[in-house]
DNA sequence: TAATAAAGCTAATGTTTGTTAGCGGAATGG
DNA sequence: CCATTCCGCTAACAAACATTAGCTTTATTA
């Protein structure tokens, strides 16, 4: 890994910890093992540091929800589309990088524009869309009701969303919140799926 | 208001705009109306203001949810439920103190475990247990299908929290939340409601 | 191998920050 | 009416911070 990737990986490391404000350029040059002013060889400044996170964010969503392939093949029983799903949003939550950008981005949210829209995309927009096509997928396949793909996938994924939100900051729960996503992603196929 | 009071009012409102380490002691004593050494007479520190705000949070969360009383009666009719439902929500979304409350709770829910759990309090077991009751009590009168009223709370509110999160952040797209909301609670009345 | 560029270091700078010390006036209460 | 407490002020400080300048060493390349 380049001092350069050290740098944003111990950047994000601590953003996410921290916060932005909380976090010294000299914690994130400890933290790679030069000196502070060092790294200004690398980046313009702090801020070009955060700036640099959030590309990588979202490059790595485009890489996710971009393209249509990340969706699999659709479902075929009540049990694999809940196992699957499971195992999805199991993977969501405890991928270091993928919770550390969430956190990031949950915090620095109010920062500016940038940040806000990548916040709305990351936590809403990517999720839904991608569930609303394997939705889609099942409805196609009459194994789900007719209805608005977009819509049920918002029903989903919300209460998700929210659990991943708490585990987040409350890691001792995190059982608990897996065990409530399934508990609401039975009740889910138990309305919709026949 | 005593300038103590004025203090909260002016630190809440900074740091829910540029959270806690984005903002100056300074930086509150001037909106004020004072010098930043004169705040010291009220606090013992920028810390002691953080703990103030959390302590009326959780103050203001109690007297909201803590009694029965804030139910009101149960809705008679879905268009009943829909239009409570949605000025229930918009207050919420709406009211000042409650939206900066939030906003400063998201920003700052990873400093300490009080306010991590103060977060997770309000984002979700409050509003859920909320609606868990009004939701119970169409239940006994037969106007919504029988089933775990804490689980169709759930599914209830957690569309709704995303969309005003989404609107703290992107304040131009609040109407575009509200509708949003309210399709939701539609599809959820169509569902659940005769 | 010589020249150049990349990447580290130390030293230093100017600013901002939270906080303390101590002074003076105004309000309060016996 | 005097003593005390409250609450504002200025001055000052020490620490932390982001960043720059300039030197040295390492790596690249012609």
């Amino acid at each position: 890994m380049s001092t350069k990737e050290k740098i944003l990986d111990a950047a994000l490391t601590l953003f996410s910890e921290n916060g932005y404000d909380g976090t010294s350029v000299e914690q994130i040059a400890n933290i790679v093992g030069i000196k502070a002013p060092s790294l200004y060889k690398h980046y313009k400044g702090k801020e070009d540091i955060l700036n640099a996170l959030i590309d990588s964010a979202e490059e790595r969503y485009e890489v996710m929800f971009g393209s249509e392939k990340n969706i699999g093949k659709v479902p075929e029983s009540r049990e694999e589309f809940i196992k699957v799903t499971m195992e999805r949003i199991s993977f969501t939550m405890r991928d270091p990088i993928i919770r550390k950008t969430r956190m990031l981005l949950v915090q620095e949210q109010f920062r500016n524009e940038r940040i806000s829209e990548a916040t709305t995309r990351h936590q809403l927009d990517g999720i839904q869309r991608m569930f609303a096509k394997i939705i889609k997928g099942m409805m196609d396949e009459g194994i789900v009701v007719k209805d608005d793909p977009k819509l049920l996938a918002v029903e989903l994924t919300a209460p998700a969303v929210l659990q991943i939100a708490r585990s987040d900051r409350q890691p001792q729960c995190e059982k608990e919140c897996m065990e409530y996503i399934e508990k609401h992603l039975r009740h889910f196929c138990k309305v919709y799926m026949r």
